[in-house]
DNA sequence: GCGACAG
DNA sequence: ATCTTGTCGC
């Protein structure tokens, strides 16, 4: 796969994929659920993907691959660091996953294709983005408890939602990747938030990367 | 021109 | 993301 090695030629590559998104789900629930997440390392990444079945949030298969970050942290090009170890991991697993969570935005995006976007129209597989902060979309502040959101509004679209996954806890930003509507991805994350802030499958990633990130390094 | 800016 | 002790609160 070749990747991008300029900015440009990185948001060249998002103008032209982001017409492949469909926000739009069979309305089926998933069974396995699959999170993933990136530990950084001084010259290392690690990219960890864990499989958990949706109703007993228990883990079920997982898979970890340490490498070397091809793309600098750039705000709106934040998958072309990512997603190659990411691809890599996902390659590694036995089972497919019914619905991948990523540690990032989907179309709460400058172009409408974030991370979760692109990882859903590389593999094929539903996906969507929750992110721990804020990167586009006018939004008020949900209220206090579990379970209420408001809209993310970007230049007029709506293109996310903030989500109040614990009562009196800072909200996280939920967005379509590809294959799964909004209010689908917004119910998901609750599901899998049962205790915490961040959804079961994001902590299980980033217990795995993080460990396999010290045992790579030091 | 001056900020803002996923991880 | 990561560097990092104590500390406020349930």
């Amino acid at each position: 796969m070749v990747w991008p090695r300029s900015a440009e030629e990185a948001e060249k590559v998002q103008e032209d994929l982001r017409g492949l998104v469909r926000a739009e789900g069979d309305g089926r629930e998933p069974r396995l659920v699959a999170g993933l997440d990136v530990a950084y390392g001084d010259d290392l990444i690690a990219a960890a993907v864990t499989v958990l079945d949706a109703s007993s949030l228990e883990v079920v298969e997982s898979s970890v691959v340490v490498d070397r970050p091809v793309f600098p942290y750039v705000p709106g090009l934040f998958a072309f660091r990512e997603l190659p170890a990411l691809l890599d991991a996902l390659r590694a697993l036995e089972t497919v996953p019914d619905l991948l969570v990523c540690d990032g935005h989907g179309l709460a995006h400058p172009r409408r294709f974030g991370l979760a976007c692109h990882l859903g129209i590389l593999t094929g597989v539903p996906s969507m983005g929750v992110g721990k902060t804020f990167l586009v979309g006018e939004h008020v502040e949900p209220g206090r408890e579990r379970g209420s959101w408001t809209p993310l509004v970007h230049e007029g679209e709506t293109v996310g939602r903030t989500v109040r996954t614990q009562d009196g806890i800072r909200p996280v930003y939920v967005s379509s990747g590809h294959l799964i509507d909004l209010p689908a991805a917004a119910r998901r994350v609750l599901e899998l938030s049962p205790s915490y802030r961040l959804p079961e499958t994001t902590r299980s990633a980033d217990r795995l990367s993080r460990s396999a990130l010290r045992e790579a390094s030091g």
